[in-house]
DNA sequence: CTTGACCTTCCAATGATGGGAAGGCCTATC
DNA sequence: GATAGGCCTTCCCATCATTGGAAGGTCAAG
């Protein structure tokens, strides 16, 4: 299989499984006498393993600790879950941050006017440096995206 | 004020001054003979607002829209509102896009023995093409970090 | 043999931020 | 007045995952 097919097949573009390759995160695929890169079906299903971890959005880094454990047949399913349920944790804690800037902002816009007067808590808000809710700054492990 | 102080009592990093005079965020300070940029109190308002704008989740190209009603006496309340509403449903977008990451790997991790036997679920998952809840892909204006 | 679809590599940009180098300026102290 | 060290300047690079494009080689069908 060329790339394009393997692209159509897995759902990762052709772009990114050539950045995958150049980051190691699969292995350099195979090459036909004109260079082209050759595929085959547990590639795909790599791919479609890689793609579905980034849905669930799985840092690439993380991904590439998956995939270690995918292809260790004498892998433990702890080993796995651990991942899964630090995943969990930091979407948790990235959810409580937008939670909070929604409270605040729906707070501050329940409390605008929203007609043609100038007047508006939002801006008074935004202006001055007391927070009626308390600040919420991003952390931890990143969202992809 | 030099730019030193000036990020000391805005919270706004001395870089990430430049970087918004750069990108036309704030207007360029005013310079001393030797080069050095002069900022006053208005300005460390502005960046103090900027600050806490970015604390909401707000895109610097939103918050660029913010400031531009906030410096405009003759605004209407409606517009801001409006701003702050838009931005709340981007973060709930988000928020339920995660949401359903967590529900899926939770899921996932709890049909997970988590022992020593390299049987898992949430491996079973990643493989496969069939997914138990609807797949969540990011969308739209983007949520900072 | 030409055409068009595919492939290759390389370079650049995104957005917001941090890091660092090389060099100039300012002020306090000696 | 010289020097130290703390500030400032610009410029370049890196991040992370991804897309875009250019220039050029290859393949299969007509």
């Amino acid at each position: 299989m060329n790339i394009g097919e393997v692209a159509k097949n897995s759902g990762v573009s052709a772009k990114m499984i050539r950045y995958y390759e150049e980051t190691g995160l699969i292995p350099s695929a195979g090459r036909t006498a004109a260079g082209y890169r050759t595929y085959t079906g547990t590639d795909v299903q790599m791919l479609r393993f890689i793609r579905r971890a980034r849905d669930l959005g799985f840092q690439v880094e993380a991904i590439g600790e998956l995939l270690a454990l995918w292809r260790d047949r004498s892998r433990h399913s702890a080993d796995v879950k651990q991942l899964a349920q630090t995943q969990i944790a930091g979407l948790r804690r990235k959810i409580a941050e937008m939670e909070s800037m929604v409270a605040t902002l729906d707070h501050l816009a329940q409390g605008c006017s929203g007609d043609d007067r100038p007047d508006c808590p939002i801006l008074a808000d935004l202006e001055g440096e007391a927070s009626l809710v308390a600040p919420a700054r991003p952390s931890g492990p990143g969202f992809n995206r």
